[in-house]
Parts: structure tokens; C-alpha cells; sequence
RNA sequence: GGGCGUUUGGCUCAGCGGGAGAGCACUUCCUUCACACGGAAGGGGUCAUCGGUUCAAAUCCGGUAACGCCCACCA
């Protein structure tokens, strides 16, 4: 996208008019530079902000560097893009800060497979050289995804890029490094941890995924060095015949009386193939009801074995090297990979009559998160986070609501992964990344973590050397909050982390609470006094296909939100999404359901606001400043020639009453982060209410000219401009362009930085008398149309309607209703309309009973006897089941007793109203004969 | 083995204690001066199942089933 300053002074607002299709690809770029032209995306929002009002800031989950956008992006994204939208309208100051992050695996399996296609490897580069290359590849990949989120319309304050290796976040590192160090929290362990053959590096617990595999169960024979009351072997069980290469043991429970004689008298065995004598022992451990009871015991290739091997100090034989490949160890079968070694270990015991049977069994394999190779427990030296001491505070934060989960169910899932915390292994076997910062001298033995590299060792004077390892990128990934904000030493970080510190909100995937969420808030608790990161957490849901399966590239099953864009439009593909969130885990997104609906609605705002613009010829909202018989609220200060509404009419008191109730459903704190609640009562009021009947009613009192053809005007322009207002955040674009051509007076220059609608302010136009009224036009202006459908009478033929009130307030309400003759007379076309509580039915009529109504319409020589006949049928019978269940309710002692007041009154209402239709629907059958 | 989610019209889903709703699809009519990416009128559901609580249950509680997700060291 490019940018250019110029392009906020001319940019082309066209007053008054807007083009006669909508066409989102024309006005997107334009606004988005319009935007940033303006300094709108930065704290002060280009001078808008009220420095006043509390900030309000989110960090972005940082995409990888080597990321596409893809579609958990686009949903995660909108999300953010809503709240921070609404916030900056709301005048609070707004940072949303956006970077990457240098995701060590992902991207350097992707340098790495660049120069695989040179038929070189890492280590042909050598260190220096290939993390140069990885920085290179940053500089021209890296920010693909960022301009990505500028097509989105996402408005992250780009002028402050972040990156998990800058220098600052370097520094951020190491502080948090080396203070954990010392505090004896960071330590360096020997054991088995979750090794990546491919990746050659180490990874935590939760970068395994596990999956359930078909597998089988070998029983393997172990002789016996000296056989005992005729036995000369045991039987060993096992899924993984390989590792049997590094047995140092045999174990069993010690309450397991079939081998309690073989354990007491010290028996030993002799490890086929390899002819090692190992011991059998007890131990708990082992569940004397699975397999034969005896488990082989292999310290270095299984973390529950090693922990047997410690107890029983068992030798470690490491069987394998870092490509899961046979080593020395593995006598001859050294240089098999650990399939191949498999299948010899198992041909063999085959051939010597050690293969006692095998069972199909199903088990849960790893696998890395990253490349889906099966990982290895293997034996090596890593650092490792002592976690407990550092969940306590975590939990406690989250317990009392300092951080709160949306869905809050989530929070469960939290406590448990919390409460069973593990030690975290952070050393990566990789290059690109951050390189622990602790460094050794080989001539002294002196050894520290250390902020600065050290030229010489500070004991002896030798050259000393650093750690070869890096850190996890979650390492990393978790100081995000605080370390894209200048913590710990850039100039005015205490200030900035003082007004944007803790953020408001995080939005994120599920995957993620653990690797990522959960340490966050461990490390901001840590380092920022006690502090959490954010208030609140959003779980959206997971992006599914419309089957309901995961998008992969593997899978091709993918949609590229750019394309959605390109075909529907930026806004109709926020909408879209935003409409689909629930409290629901998964997203099942279905574009040919969805897209279409989100793409017309925004044709929908489109036309409607050519509606009005057109009727805008001789709109003047300066000279008028009163707002007809209700006051409405002050105008803001700094809008003051904002126009204001003038209802005169009972149509213009409903849309206006209905425009407070949805501010009023769409305020502070009552959204509950329901995006989908939200996008669906903007969609209802827009298109159900405001175009379907309020544009209707407003052509007929345009046409009037005069006072009502001024009023009009003005609650045209009032509601679509309020109306846009509330639309910005999900649909930036498009309300944007159209607000740029309305003469809502507003002296902002932009919708984006124009105020957000107040619900207290709006909440004096809720009028309920007018919303019936309306309510009850619409009713006889639906049963005069159906009556059109019904008889196939052309709307244009003018009818002659009678309308009888029958209700409890049948005399207020045709007193109501004769004040809207005009608007039912014009959306009904009739030719002569009474209405009144006493009307009579003409002669030859079709009657159509509700809502307290009776509508009368005259078709002479039309009546079909017949149709009306069962049409009146099927109601009769549906307004006597109804009544019958009204009745029964009404007869219940315990309803009348317990109930509501208001729930009782309302029934009574709907049984009289009931009674009298069902009365009235008898009556007509009679007429008909 | 634990924990969680989902189950509402053909499809995708909303509703979560007192009238079964939306969009799409379907049927009929309408190219009227905002929009056919439109308007109007319609048809279509025993709200998975069993049991409980309640005056009242799609909505709360418990059991069951199906599908899905997560956690867990039974070799």
C-alpha cells in the first residue's frame, strides 16, 4: 500500500454524493492512508484523544515472521481492530501495538530450507553466517503479514514497529535471564526431556502434541542368569522393542507375588542381543496388572525410567544420537535409524525364540509441534525454569479476577495446567534465537549469567565462551507485553509502561494459553511488580472449514482471508466474522453462507445512505438547532454544529427510540465482548428497522414538504450518522466513505476519531407509546400486503381499509393510530383507510386479526369464500390453542400464586386480547356462511 | 483415565426460565423514482435422548448417546 501525505488534503470527500455502486476495492486503500495520514492510529489519536480519559491499549499477538495471514488471523485481528476502534472513539488515548515475533524453529527451518535447495546446510554456513542470513531473510519477509494487517484496515499503531529481537527486547532478555538465574530460578539439569530428531533441539512439555496411535504391544523374552524353580526367562512388554538396546533393568511392583521370590533372591538377566546382565528390582511404579507385570527399564530413553534408574541407581545408556539414529552404544545396530533398528531388534528376538507374542495397542505418541517428526524422550543437558514457585502468583491473579477469562470456563483449563506445572526446558538446540547468556571458562571453571558479553574470564583472564544454546521463543514471547514498551532501560519507559501498562485486553486462540498466555502473566507478575499484563483475556473461537475441520496447507482446505477480501470487500469480511463469534470453541466457517450476507449488507448501508443523501437537496441542518418537542442531550463540545434530530412524527420518535436502545445494547461493559451479539443488532436495527421501515415511512413525510420535509431530513442524516458511528469499529471502510460525504456537521475530520455515541445522552428518546405505535402500523400495513399476496392484487390498485382497535387500549391506540393515517395509507396504499375502536366490518372483506387489531379490507367481488374460509380456519384453531394454554396457566393456582405480577398481568392481556380475536375469527367463519 | 465444548427448521447458527428466531436455501409475486448484492408474501422445527427441579424448561440440575477439543508417565 502506498502512502502519501499529500493524499489527506486532497482527498476527494465528494459532499453530498456518493457513486451509484458500492465497490470496496476502490475506496479501501485510499482511507486506510487517509488514516494514517492522519496520525489517527498513534496515541493521540492525530490530536483527538482526551488525554483525560484512562488508555486503552492491547498488544497483538505477534505473527511469526515467517507468517501468511490466515484465517484465525483475520478473526483475531477484527476482534482487536473493534475494541481499539471503539475505545479511540470514546476519546481514550489508544495504543495497539503491533510487531513479530522471530519464531526460532519456524524460521529457521525456513532459512534452512532455502539453502537446502543449495544443497547446504547450516553447518556448511556456520553460525555467524546463517543467522546473518536469518536476519536477511527478516528484512525481506518479515513484513509481508504486516501489510497484511493494513489490508484488514487494522489500525495498529505501525510508526512503532516491535520485534522480539530488537536491541531493547535483547536487553529484556537477559534481564529476566540473568535476575532468574541468580534468584536460583533458571538452573542447568541432566535428563530426559522431549528431543526433535528433525529440528535437532529440545522443546517444552506443551510443544509436544500427542496423538493416538495404532501401535502394538511386543512381549519380549528376557532369560534368566540363573533360572529359578524351572523359569528361565521373563516377559517383558513393551511398544518400543528399540530402546531395549539401552535396558538397565528390569522392574516390577514389590507386592507382585509372582515375582517376589525372583526379586528376593536378587535374580538377574541377560539383556538378549546386547548379553548385558541387568538386575530385576521393585518399584511402585510399576502396575502389576498391565502387561506381564514386568517392565524393561531404560533410564536414558523414558522419563518414568530414568526416574526408576535414580532411585535404583541404574546406569544411563543413551542408545541414540540427535538424529534418533543407533549410536556406538547400540553395538551392531549402530547407524540404523530407530525404525530400521526396530525392525531388526524384533527379527532377531524373532530368531531366537525371544518373541513371546505381540498385541495390537493403541498409544499416545508426541510429536513436534513444528514438524510432526515423532519426538524422542532423550537424555541430554538443558536449562530449565523451576516453575512452581513462579505459578503461585500466577494463580492467585486469575483467582481474584485481576485477570478474567471471556469465556470464563477457560480459566479452569488455566488452574489446571497451573496447579500441575512442570519445569519448563528453555534451551534450544538452535541458531537463530536468543543465545543464553551465560558464559564459561574452560581454564578456571568460572561460570555466569551475565548482561554484557564478557571479553575476558573476570577470574583468570582467559577468553571464556557462551552458552552455544538459545531460548525458547515463548522465553521471548512472554516479556511481549512489557518489552514492546521500552522495559527495562529505554528512555520513558516508566512513563509509557505508567499510562499503557497493564493492556486492556488480549485476544488469542486456545492453543496458545498455555505456551504463551499463562507465561505472560507468570513473567509480568515477576517483573512488573506484581502487575498483571492484561484485565482481560479473549479465547476466540478456533477457524474451522465448513466440515468442521482444521484449515492446513496440508490439507488444502485453507481460505486465504486476501481472497475473501478481494471478492467481498475488507468490511464485509470483518463482518462476517465478527458475526460468527460466540462463546462456542469453534468457528465452522462456511464462506457461501456467510460472505454473501456480510457483502449485501454493506451494499445495503451503501444504498440507504444514497437514499439520503439524494433527498439531501435543500438540507440545511445550521438554521435549526431545537429538537422538536423532546430535548435531546447536549451536543458534544467540540461538535457543536453536529446536526441534531427533530421527531415530529410518531415514525421519527421509533427509529429514534430503537437507535437508543441499540447504543444502549452496544455501550461499555454491556457487550460483554459478544462480538457476534453486537454485529447482529446492528445488522437487525440497519436493514430490519431503519431501511425496511424507517426510509419507507421517510419518503412519505419527504414528499410533504415543508416542516416535515426539514425534520425529516435531519433524522435521516441524525440516525445514519449515529448509525455509522456504531458500525465503524466492525466495518471501518465503508462507514468512513459514506460519513466523509454526510452533512452530519461534525467538525472531526474523520469517522474514525468522531465520538462515540453515548447511551445515557440517547436513552431520553426511548419512547415505548411511539414503538407500539409504529408497531401497530407496521402490523396493518403486513396484513393488508398479505392480503395483496393472498388475492394476487397488484400493489398499485388502492384499496379501501377499515381498521377496528380491539385491545385493552383499543381507544388509545386508534387515537394513536389515526395520527399515522398518512403512513399506512402510503405503505398499504389505500384509497380510503378508517380506523377507529368501533369500525364495522364492510360486506365483502377479508379480516386479518392482530395485534389488538382488526383490519377490514374491502375487495369486492374478490373474496374467495373458500380461501378465506380455511385461511380463518387455521387461524381459529391456532388462536384457540394459544388461548387454551393461556387458560390453562391462568387456572393454575400455583401460577397465579408464584409468578411474576408483571408476567401474570401480561398473560391476562394476551388471554383477552386472544379471547376476542378467536371471538371475532368465529364470527367471520358465520359471516362466510 | 480426567476436564471441556457441541447437539434448535434442508444448511450455518442465535436464543439460555414465561409468545420457537435469523441468514442462506425453497415456493409465489414484484424489475415502483436507495438497493434484484433488492422488495413483498409464504411453507418448513415433538429445540439429541431419559430423568429431576419449578406454577412454568429449548432455556436450570443429573444420567445417556453421538461428534469434537484439551490434559494425563501405565511400559
Amino acid at each position: 500500500m502506498v502512502l502519501s501525505i499529500d493524499l489527506f488534503d486532497t482527498y476527494e470527500r465528494n459532499p453530498m454524493e456518493l457513486s451509484k455502486s458500492y465497490n470496496p476495492q476502490q475506496i479501501e486503500a485510499p482511507l486506510f492512508a487517509l488514516w494514517q495520514a492522519g496520525g489517527y492510529f498513534g496515541r493521540d489519536a492525530g490530536g483527538f484523544a482526551n488525554p483525560d480519559l484512562p488508555p486503552y491499549s492491547i498488544v497483538i499477538p505477534p505473527p511469526n515472521v515467517t507468517g501468511m495471514l490466515h484465517m484465525g488471523h483475520a478473526l483475531n485481528n477484527t476482534l482487536q481492530d473493534v475494541l481499539i476502534r471503539k475505545a479511540r472513539m470514546q476519546g481514550r488515548p489508544t495504543r495497539w501495538i503491533v510487531g513479530t515475533d522471530h519464531a526460532g524453529i519456524a524460521t529457521q527451518n525456513r532459512v534452512e530450507q532455502k539453502f537446502a535447495k543449495e544443497g547446504l546446510t547450516r553447518f556448511d554456513l556456520g553460525r555467524e553466517a546463517f543467522v546473518e542470513a536469518c536476519w536477511d531473510w527478516r528484512k525481506e519477509y518479515g513484513s509481508t503479514i504486516i501489510e497484511q494487517l493494513k489490508a484488514m484496515g487494522c489500525s495498529c499503531d505501525y510508526s512503532d514497529e516491535k520485534f522480539t529481537m530488537d536491541p531493547s527486547y535483547q536487553r529484556a532478555i537477559r534481564r529476566v535471564f540473568i535476575d532468574w538465574y541468580r534468584q536460583g530460578l533458571i538452573y542447568k539439569g541432566h535428563r530426559i526431556i522431549n528431543w526433535c530428531p528433525r529440528c535437532t533441539t529440545a522443546l517444552a512439555d506443551d510443544e509436544v502434541e500427542h496423538t493416538d496411535e495404532h501401535g502394538h504391544l511386543w512381549y519380549l523374552r528376557y532369560p534368566l542368569v540363573t533360572p529359578v524353580d524351572g523359569r528361565d526367562y521373563l516377559v517383558v512388554a513393551t511398544t518400543r522393542p528399540e530402546t531395549m538396546l539401552g535396558d538397565t533393568g528390569v522392574a516390577v511392583n514389590p507386592s507382585d507375588e509372582r515375582y517376589a521370590a525372583l526379586v528376593a533372591a536378587g535374580a538377574q538377566l541377560r539383556l538378549p542381543l546386547v548379553d548385558r546382565v541387568i538386575p530385576l528390582f521393585a518399584d511402585d511404579y510399576v502396575d502389576a496388572c498391565f502387561g506381564t507385570g514386568c517392565v524393561k527399564v531404560t533410564p536414558a530413553h523414558d522419563p518414568n525410567d530414568f526416574d526408576m534408574g535414580q532411585r535404583h541407581d541404574l546406569a544411563q545408556i543413551n542408545v541414540f544420537d540427535e538424529n534418533a539414529v543407533v549410536n556406538e552404544l547400540g553395538g551392531r545396530f549402530a547407524g540404523m535409524p530407530r525404525e530400521a533398528a526396530r525392525e531388526a531388534v524384533l527379527a532377531e528376538f524373532e530368531a531366537l525364540g525371544l518373541l513371546d507374542h505381540v498385541e495390537e495397542h493403541d498409544h499416545a505418541v508426541g510429536h513436534c509441534y513444528r514438524c510432526h517428526t515423532t519426538i524422542e524422550p532423550w537424555l541430554s543437558e538443558q536449562w530449565f525454569v523451576s516453575m512452581k514457585p513462579l505459578a503461585q502468583p500466577a494463580i492467585a491473579a486469575v483467582r481474584e479476577g485481576r485477570v478474567i477469562f471471556n469465556p470464563k470456563r477457560w480459566e479452569n483449563v488455566y488452574f489446571h495446567w497451573m496447579e500441575n506445572i512442570r519445569d519448563w526446558c528453555i534451551s534450544r538446540q538452535l541458531w537463530w534465537g536468543h543465545r543464553i547468556p551465560v558464559f564459561y571458562c574452560d581454564s578456571c571453571g568460572w561460570t555466569d549469567a551475565l548482561k554484557e558479553d564478557p571479553a575476558l574470564c573476570p577470574v583468570c583472564g582467559a577468553v571464556p565462551r557462551q552458552d552455544e544454546d538459545v531460548l525458547d521463543t515463548w522465553f521471548s514471547s512472554q516479556l511481549w507485553p512489557f518489552a514492546t514498551q521500552g522495559w527495562p532501560d529505554e528512555p520513558g519507559h516508566q512513563a509509557e509502561l505508567a499510562a499503557y501498562y497493564p493492556t486492556q485486553v488480549l485476544s488469542t486462540a486456545r492453543d496458545i494459553i498455555f505456551l504463551w498466555v499463562a507465561r505472560m502473566v507468570i513473567s509480568s507478575l515477576y517483573f512488573q511488580e506484581g502487575e498483571v499484563p492484561f484485565k482481560d483475556v479473549i479465547i476466540h473461537p478456533t477457524v474451522l472449514d465448513k466440515r468442521g475441520i482444521p484449515m492446513s496447507k496440508s490439507r488444502g482446505n485453507g481460505i486465504d482471508p486476501l481472497d475473501l477480501i478481494a471478492k467481498y470487500g475488507t468490511d464485509a469480511m470483518r463482518f462476517g466474522l465478527a458475526l460468527q463469534v460466540t462463546g462456542s470453541q469453534d468457528l465452522k466457517f462456511d464462506e457461501e453462507n456467510i460472505m454473501p450476507m456480510a457483502r449485501n449488507f454493506a451494499n445495503k448501508i451503501w444504498n440507504a445512505a444514497r437514499f439520503v443523501l439524494m433527498n439531501l437537496d435543500d438540507f440545511s441542518f445550521a438554521e435549526r438547532s431545537e429538537y422538536g418537542e423532546k430535548p435531546l442531550p447536549e451536543a458534544p463540545a467540540d461538535a457543536v454544529a453536529r446536526v441534531s434530530p427533530q421527531p415530529l412524527s410518531d415514525a421519527d420518535h421509533w427509529i429514534l427510540s430503537r437507535l437508543a436502545r441499540l447504543t444502549d445494547e452496544l455501550a461499555e461493559g454491556k457487550e460483554g465482548y459478544d462480538f457476534g451479539a453486537a454485529a447482529r443488532a446492528l445488522y437487525r436495527f440497519f436493514w430490519s428497522e431503519f431501511c425496511d421501515w424507517y426510509i419507507e415511512f421517510a419518503k412519505g413525510q419527504l414528499a410533504q414538504g415543508g416542516d416535515a420535509r426539514a425534520a425529516t431530513q435531519r433524522n435521516l442524516v441524525f440516525v445514519l450518522d449515529c448509525a455509522l458511528r456504531l458500525l465503524h469499529p466492525f466495518m471501518p471502510f465503508i462507514t468512513e466513505q459514506i460519513w466523509q460525504s454526510l452533512p452530519h456537521g461534525d467538525s472531526r475530520p474523520s469517522l474514525i476519531v468522531a465520538a462515540w455515541p453515548q447511551a445515557e445522552q440517547l436513552a431520553q428518546l426511548i419512547d415505548p407509546q411511539a414503538e407500539h405505535a409504529i408497531e401497530q402500523v407496521c402490523a396493518i400495513v403486513a396484513a393488508v400486503r398479505s392480503a395483496r399476496a393472498r388475492y394476487g392484487i397488484s400493489p398499485k390498485e388502492a384499496l379501501t381499509v377499515a381498521v377496528r382497535t380491539t385491545g385493552v387500549t383499543a381507544e388509545a391506540d386508534a387515537v394513536a393510530l389515526a395520527a399515522q393515517e398518512l403512513l399506512v395509507a402510503t405503505l398499504a396504499n389505500t384509497a380510503t383507510l378508517l380506523i377507529s375502536a368501533t369500525a364495522q366490518k364492510p360486506a365483502q372483506a377479508s379480516v386479518s386479526i392482530t395485534q389488538g387489531l382488526e383490519v377490514y379490507i374491502t375487495l369486492e367481488g374478490l373474496v374467495d369464500f373458500a380461501a378465506e374460509r380455511a385461511r380463518l380456519q387455521k387461524e381459529q384453531a391456532k388462536a384457540a390453542a394459544d388461548l387454551e394454554r393461556l387458560n390453562k396457566k391462568l387456572g393454575n393456582e400455583g401460577f397465579l400464586a408464584k409468578a411474576a405480577a408483571d408476567i401474570v398481568e401480561k398473560t391476562r392481556c394476551d388471554a383477552a386480547d386472544l379471547q376476542s380475536a378467536l371471538t371475532q375469527i368465529e364470527q367471520q367463519l358465520r359471516d362466510l356462511g
